[in-house]
DNA sequence: GGCTAACTTGAGGTATTCCTCAACTTGCGT
DNA sequence: ACGCAAGTTGAGGAATACCTCAAGTTAGCC
C-alpha cells in the first residue's frame, strides 16, 4: 500500500506549449465571462490565436477549462463569506455576502452560470461549491440567531435565491446593470425578521437539492 | 381607398391539410409546453406523424407556432388579470395575480420562457403582452393606493420578478413544483408597505426596458 | 372515373459545434 | 547542429438543427 499521491508534479510543458497554455486560459476566461459557460470552444481557440487541436491539447474538455479558472473566483467568493461572518452585526453580514456573491455572477457570466447550477460542475468547482454552502450555512444561522434574519429562512432558501438573481442579472447586465440590487433589495426586505408572514410551503429538501444538482 | 381587410377569411384548408395542421399545433403546444421555446421543430413534426415539409408548409416560421398557441394562453391570463382588478381587497388582488402568472407559467415552459422575453416574441404576441402590461400597472396601482403594497415599486419592477422567477420555475418545477410559491412567499414580504425601506437603486427606466425587449 | 390544384414528402444543402488524428513543425538536450 | 520527443495544425468526420424544393400523392370538383 504505497501513497496515491494525487498531485505529482504534472510534469513540465514545453516553453511554447506553456505559452499556449496561458493564452488559452485568458481567452477562456474572457469568452467565459461575456458568453457564459456554454461559449464556443472554437472562439476560444480563435481569441488565444490557436488551432482547436491545441485547445484540445491542453484541456480536453470544456469541463477541464473550469477546473483551471473557477478556484480563483471561488477564492473570491471564500474572501467575501469570510468578512460577511467577520462583520460586527450579523444581518450587514448577510447583506454583504449575498451583495458580494451576486456582484461576482454580475461582473462573470461563467461564474453565474456555474451558480445557478446551469452546468454540471466538474469534480474540483463542485467541492468547492460545497464547502461554500457549508460556510453559507454559517452566515445564515448566525443572523438568524440574532434575530434580524426570518427564522424560517433555510440554507436551501439560498439555492432558490441564487437562481432568481442569476436570471436577473443574464437579462439586466448588459443594459442596466444595477437592476439586480434593486431586485436584492426588495427581496431582502422581505427576509427581515420583522417582516416575515407564515409560509406555507416548505423549503426544498436535501434530497430534492442533491436532486436538482443532478438534474442538469 | 378601400378596406385594408386584415383577415379576409384565411381560405379554407382541404380536409388532409386541415388535420394535418391540427396535429401540428397540438403536438407544438405539448412540446414547447414540455421543454421551452427552443424546442426542436423536427421534434414537433415528428410528434405529429408529419414531415418536416409540411410543417413548414403551415408554419413557416417558429414564431407562426406561437402566435397560433399563445393567444389561448395569454387569455387565460387576461382572466387572471380580471379577478385580480375585481377582487374586493387590492392587495388580496395583486397576490392573486402574481400566483396565477407564475401557476401559468410553471405548467407551460413555453410560455414561461415568452414572458421572460427569453425569446422575442412575434408581433401578435407582443401586442398580447403590452395589453397585459397596462392593465398589470393598474393592478398594482390600485395596491399601492390602498396602502398595502410598498410605493415604490413600479411596474418595471415587475419584469425584473418575472425573470427571477422564470428561473425558479425552470430549475425546480420537475422535482419541488412548489418551490416557487415559497420563493414568492419571501418576496411577498418584501413587497408590503409595512416592510419597505429605502431603495437606493431607481427601477428600469421605460427606455430601459425596450431596449432590454429588443436585445434577444 | 378523371383531372387539377392543393398538399405532402424527405433527401439534401447550409450552418454550427464538437472532437480526432495523421502529418507536420519545433524546442531543447546532447 | 542534430535528432527526437513534445507540441501544433487544420482538414474532416459526426451530430444536430434549420430550411428548400422537385417529385410524388391525393382531395374534391366535374
Amino acid at each position: 500500500m504505497h501513497q496515491p499521491d494525487p498531485a505529482p508534479t504534472p510534469k513540465p510543458l514545453r516553453a511554447d506549449a506553456a505559452r499556449n497554455r496561458d493564452k488559452l486560459l485568458v481567452a477562456a476566461t474572457e469568452v467565459f465571462g461575456e458568453r457564459g459557460l456554454d461559449a464556443s470552444l472554437e472562439e476560444i481557440a480563435r481569441r488565444a490565436g490557436v488551432s482547436i487541436g491545441t485547445l484540445y491539447n491542453h484541456f480536453p474538455t470544456r469541463e477541464a477549462f473550469w477546473d483551471a479558472i473557477f478556484p480563483e473566483r471561488l477564492a473570491a467568493l471564500e474572501r467575501v463569506m469570510e468578512s460577511a461572518l467577520a462583520a460586527p452585526d450579523p444581518w450587514d453580514g448577510f447583506v454583504g455576502y449575498l451583495e458580494g456573491l451576486f456582484a461576482l455572477q454580475a461582473e462573470d457570466h461563467g461564474l453565474n452560470d456555474a451558480l445557478a447550477q446551469r452546468f454540471r460542475a466538474a469534480g474540483e468547482v463542485e467541492q468547492a461549491c460545497h464547502r461554500g454552502f457549508r460556510r453559507a450555512e454559517r452566515i445564515i444561522q448566525r443572523a438568524r440567531d440574532s434575530g434580524q434574519l426570518r427564522p424560517d429562512f433555510e440554507p436551501e432558501d439560498l439555492v432558490t435565491l441564487i437562481w432568481a438573481m442569476s436570471q436577473v442579472i443574464r437579462e439586466s447586465m448588459a443594459t442596466a446593470p444595477d437592476t439586480w440590487r434593486r431586485c436584492l433589495a426588495f427581496f431582502l426586505d422581505g427576509l427581515r425578521a420583522g417582516a416575515a408572514h407564515p409560509v406555507a410551503v416548505p423549503p426544498l429538501t436535501p434530497g430534492q437539492l442533491s436532486e436538482v444538482m443532478r438534474a442538469r
